[in-house]
DNA sequence: CTTCAGAATAGTATAATATAACATTGCAGT
DNA sequence: ACTGCAATGTTATATTATACTATTCTGAAG
């Protein structure tokens, strides 16, 4: 099955086959770098580090994960270490939260503002990002029809990806 | 601005005008009530007053305010009570857990197995359920393409009620 | 009627996630 | 040097959720 592990097979969305994932994290660290000296926002160590962290792999990882990871890299380990950096990086869109896992996924397209959508392994808990319209058509209607205005949207699918298929049942009610 | 609270406008997508919240609620209890009687499950005195506390209002309750309330009404005072609640209602279709506030709402289209979908004020937090199809278009196709199978999906979209419409930053990266 | 099995509840403890609040540092601009 | 702001350090606590054990209730089998 798909794992997210550095280096082993994932289920991104792009990750499905296997890749250089090397290239893919220098590609996004430098899209990110770029960004942020563009937006003279400050791409400091902790962010960075919290950056290269989350881009080792497809997977989304939970916070405490991240905070542990930051703390073995020296940056501390109190929870606002990792929060911060999050925030952060959410800010700056180069990171995404998955609500359905309440865990943190580097962003794959971070040259381009977008919503993103999430499929998310039940399984093995790989996460593939999508690029994609800012939210469904139905909810676009319902929202212009009772006067909402949609300021961002979470568009998560849960299943079983390719590598994980057979077994089980539904996870959700 | 909507508030959710029982008896007052809320924003909910059925309630986005004034309403009889009374008929609301009873149209959904009976529903529920027959839905869990025809499925020859448990519709215990804890789960039904679970399921009416959520009833009060359009507005998602968070676990331990719902535990707060059912404390009040003799249930006891232990997480347990209120997440064994939540399991079966969930389990049943009678709520929804919005992932986006960790918070509960109770569905208002417990008839029918669907997909939900929600329009989230980010001020008074009510919440509009709408009723539409199991995913969107695109995550659907990245689906296909890479032979991830959906079992459910959550749509939520973040932003202003007509009510809280003016001021203000957003609240997503 | 008794016993047994399963569902539901009660209760205790703790895990996991997240933020508030305040102190300190370091640097850019003046 | 001073000052103002962003970032970081630190402590504490709030919020959300689950694991686990024991007990009670109820209905079906014997």
């Amino acid at each position: 099955m798909a794992n997210g592990k550095h280096g082993e097979r994932t289920a991104a969305a792009e990750a499905m086959r296997p890749h250089d994932h090397g290239d893919c994290i220098r590609r996004v660290l430098d899209e990110a770098e770029r960004r942020a000296s563009e937006d003279k926002v400050n791409f400091t160590p902790v962010r960075r580090h919290a950056l290269e962290i989350l881009l080792e792999s497809h997977a989304a990882m939970p916070a405490y994960g991240l905070l542990k990871r930051l703390d073995a890299g020296g940056f501390g380990s109190q929870p606002p270490v990792a929060y911060r950096a999050l925030d952060f990086l959410i800010g700056q869109g180069f990171v995404h939260k998955v609500e359905r896992l309440n865990a943190y996924v580097a962003c794959m397209y971070p040259h381009e503002t977008h919503t993103p959508a999430f499929l998310i392994c039940r399984t093995c808990r790989s996460v593939a990002e999508t690029c994609v319209s800012p939210a469904p058509a139905a909810l676009l209607q319902e929202a212009r029809a009772t006067g909402f205005a949609i300021e961002c949207s979470v568009m998560e699918a849960e299943g079983l990806c390719r590598d994980c298929a057979p077994g089980a049942g539904a996870p959700c009610g």
